[in-house]
DNA sequence: ATCAAGGCTTTTTTT
DNA sequence: AAGCCTTGAT
């Protein structure tokens, strides 16, 4: 039992309160996972049956390491009959075995958000209904949260409240297209993601015989993340714990950053009412981060109005203090950061591994990209468009899923044309109306065109023909092939491998998207392979949908740095963080300006961001940053100037070549005065005369469309727009503070502003 | 039915 | 800057 002497007190008291429920408040870095993992193991080691337990995490990956760590003190076999993963998987499953009572089919998809927001589109102009006012994503939303909350599409159209809120909204329909929307799914046998918490709920509401069933089979659970938790979520598992009450939440208010996808803090406060005789358990040692980081952390969330009191301390070393760079433009941070990176890996010897750029948003991915590679440092991106989401990826998924499940409308609409097939647009919409009005599937309307009436014309109907027989042919055998046979058979008869072998010597893109498909294949080989029963594709389906970037640990022994917003960097820690841009309007999001609540929410955000470090953080801001190619001035984040001046240090770089001294050198503290050091400087004029002489072939001046100019009178332009040549050429300049202007270049004189 | 070009919009975070 | 959509030519 020697794993108990790793606990502090207040650890160990959690881990061996076994029975009845209790609340874990557990600070950044206290040693959570360590908690949950001796705990269940505690718990197998005292009798209580690994199939009676229940445990929710956060990610897959999360659920695989506790696994994995569970089995190496009871066994490995043991550890595996846990029923532990995320709620969206966990709940797939239930939902996968008690599909029919649902009325769902047992291979059901889950569509993905893209899925969602297509048909959406569809409906949405199905309905007439003006596409700008019904955007997709803002009716998914709307859709999305109310699910969240438990509120059907019928409930939904009787809401008073709801509907009022539409309306002032000017748009009034939503309930309408919720309603469609929720019928079209169901035709096509899919769920969304909220679908399967909503159908969770759904299934223990309706069903006593499943409810009882669960509760019994469940006579512990854990939940981990507590405070990210959803009402769906929040209910489902008072329901699942109402007869045993045996329930074990953990989590930090501190670190709440979800409440945009429904989370509520206020499932915590619920639980003492739920559970009036809980236990409270605080893990208040921080074991991961410098004292530097752990009181500038708690600098920053004291501002906060909105928490449970706590103090997180720390044993740990003083550290160095927090660096904050100012860089001009994005591009040039990206630069700088590189170079730091560059040169902390020359000096000392540290891991790539053990370094992460965190950024508030995906788009401020591509900077550092462009610069780690320059400085041929290998790195990782998490999130964005994950691997599940390219393309070519999505296509051939797609027909995998026809195959599984034919009914699947957003899979067919996908495919009917891909590869090309000579099956137009016009074709595809009469399918779609013929199932609508018969309030059927396509696949259903397709294997009987005449019977609902469609006329095509010869040419379309063998093509159609030709298209159904191919997935018929898939469909038998779904049962007779293992996953990678049949998903290499499609891969090669649906014309998808030829299609993009062909296109490989078009570029390296070409190329990548080929070599994905070939990743993707021999994935499903290692699937197939890493169990011993047999593997269909419907198996892999199920478990791909659910798969996110940050599960697959493929890359994990490989060297490299790590990139990735700041949400997805959660229950992660390195030893060398940098959080880039850290500027007014990017971090704190604009989004989150019109409220406290909001504002309190990017606070803790910031506060996940510096608990990920455990020696070093750095800061960076952009004076400049382009967002959608417009050169826009910023100001560095107010967050900044939050965390207290004695743990900060700033740090000016040279100018010019956007490599600066090394990581851990000091270099003469600057005092924090009035803020921060809010004057611009200056980017490089290079005069015209300097250039004349260069004129490009053509005989233009080298104006291009693209550049950045400054004009005597508007200040810092972009150019474009060019037309004309020599004296003639006009140049179209977008000047932020001017607008746009159509200047003859002779006159203007323009000066190009260096690109940095 | 297909393709290229040009215009228009995008405005967070994720299962 | 990039992706999506409409348009117009073939």
């Amino acid at each position: 039992m020697n794993y108990l002497d790793e606990l502090n007190a207040s650890q160990l008291a959690a881990v061996e309160q076994i029975d009845g429920a209790l609340m874990v408040i557990a600070g950044a870095g206290s040693g959570k996972t360590r908690v949950l993992t001796y705990r269940i193991a505690f718990m197998i080691e005292n009798g209580i049956d690994p199939f009676n337990i229940l445990a929710l995490t956060f990610t897959n990956k999360a659920a695989r390491e506790m696994t994995e760590r569970i089995g190496k003190i009871v066994g490995p076999s043991e550890a595996k009959n846990i029923t532990m993963g995320t709620f969206h998987s966990v709940f797939s499953r239930i939902l996968r075995f008690n599909a029919d009572r649902l009325g769902y089919p047992t291979n059901f998809t889950i569509y993905d958000t893209q899925d969602s927001k297509s048909l959406l589109k569809d409906i949405i102009k199905e309905l007439n209904l003006d596409d700008k006012a019904y955007k997709p994503s803002s009716v998914l939303g709307r859709i999305s949260s109310a699910k969240n909350n438990l509120i059907s599409a019928d409930m939904y159209a009787q809401n008073e409240e709801i509907l009022f809120e539409d309306k002032q909204a000017k748009r009034p329909l939503i309930s309408t297209i919720y309603k469609t929307y929720e019928n079209r799914c169901r035709k096509a046998g899919a769920m969304d993601f909220d679908d399967l918490l909503f159908q969770t709920h759904v299934l223990l509401r309706d069903f006593p015989e499943v409810l009882a069933y669960y509760q019994h089979k469940f006579q512990f659970i854990l939940v981990d993340e507590y405070q990210d938790t959803n009402y769906a979520q929040y209910l489902i598992v008072k329901k699942l714990a109402a007869t045993n009450e045996n329930i074990c939440v953990v989590g930090d208010d501190a670190q709440s950053i979800y409440s945009f996808r429904g989370a509520n803090i206020q499932n915590i406060l619920n639980f003492k009412v739920d559970y009036p005789d809980f236990k409270l358990f605080k893990l208040e040692q921080n074991y991961r981060s410098t004292k530097n980081i752990v009181e500038a952390a708690n600098s920053i969330i004291s501002k906060n109005k909105d928490q449970i009191k706590k103090t997180v301390w720390t044993d740990n070393n003083d550290g160095a203090k927090i660096t904050v760079i100012r860089t001009l433009t994005d591009n040039e941070e990206g630069k700088i950061i590189g170079g730091k990176i560059f040169d902390a890996k020359q000096s000392t010897s540290i891991s790539f591994n053990d370094i992460a750029v965190l950024y508030r948003t995906n788009r401020q991915s591509r900077a550092f990209e462009e610069a780690l590679r320059k400085f041929n440092i290998p790195y990782k991106i998490y999130g964005g468009i994950s691997f599940y989401q390219r393309k070519e990826i999505k296509d051939l998924l797609a027909y995998f899923r026809l195959t599984t499940n034919p009914s699947d409308e957003e899979a067919l609409k996908r495919i009917l044309n891909y590869p090309r097939r000579g099956i137009g647009k016009t074709t595809e919409e009469n399918l779609i109306i013929a199932a609508n009005n018969n309030s059927v599937s396509i696949w259903e309307v397709l294997i009987n065109l005449d019977q609902y009436g469609l006329n095509f014309n010869k040419g379309v109907r063998d093509k159609l023909y030709e298209f159904v027989t191919m997935i018929r042919s898939f469909q038998a055998q779904l049962h007779s092939l293992n996953a990678f046979q049949l998903a290499e058979t499609i891969a090669k008869s649906s014309g998808i491998l030829k299609e993009l072998k062909e296109e490989k010597d078009k570029g390296p893109e070409e190329v990548e998207r080929f070599q994905n498909i070939e990743e993707l294949l021999s994935g499903i080989q290692e699937f197939v392979n890493s169990s011993e029963e047999v593997k269909t594709l419907s198996d892999f389906l199920l478990d791909v949908a659910l798969l996110t970037d940050a599960d697959e640990d493929k890359n994990e022994g490989r060297n490299h740095v790590t990139l990735m917003t700041i949400h997805s960097s959660k229950g992660l820690e390195f030893p060398y963080v940098f959080i880039v841009g850290m500027e007014e309007n990017l971090f704190p999001s604009q989004m989150a300006l019109n409220s406290r609540t909001e504002l309190e929410e990017e606070r803790r955000l910031f506060y996940v961001a510096l608990t990920r470090a455990k020696e070093s953080c750095t800061l960076s801001y952009a004076a400049s940053r382009f967002i959608w190619g417009q050169l826009i001035s910023s100001e560095p984040s107010r967050f900044i100037d939050e965390i207290d001046g004695r743990f900060l240090h700033f740090d000016s770089p040279p100018r010019g070549q956007g490599r600066s001294l090394g990581m851990g050198i000091n270099r003469g503290e600057r005092p924090f005065s009035g803020g921060l050091n809010r004057t611009m400087g200056s980017p490089k004029l290079t005069s015209m005369n300097d250039l004349k002489g260069s004129s490009n072939a053509n005989g233009n001046s080298s104006y291009m469309v693209g550049q950045n100019v400054q004009h005597e009178r508007f200040g810092k332009g972009k150019i474009t727009k060019l037309e004309g040549i020599g004296n003639d050429q006009k140049a179209t300049v977008f000047f932020p503070h001017h607008g746009i202007k159509n200047l003859i270049v002779r006159f203007a004189n323009l000066q190009i502003l260096e690109e940095d």
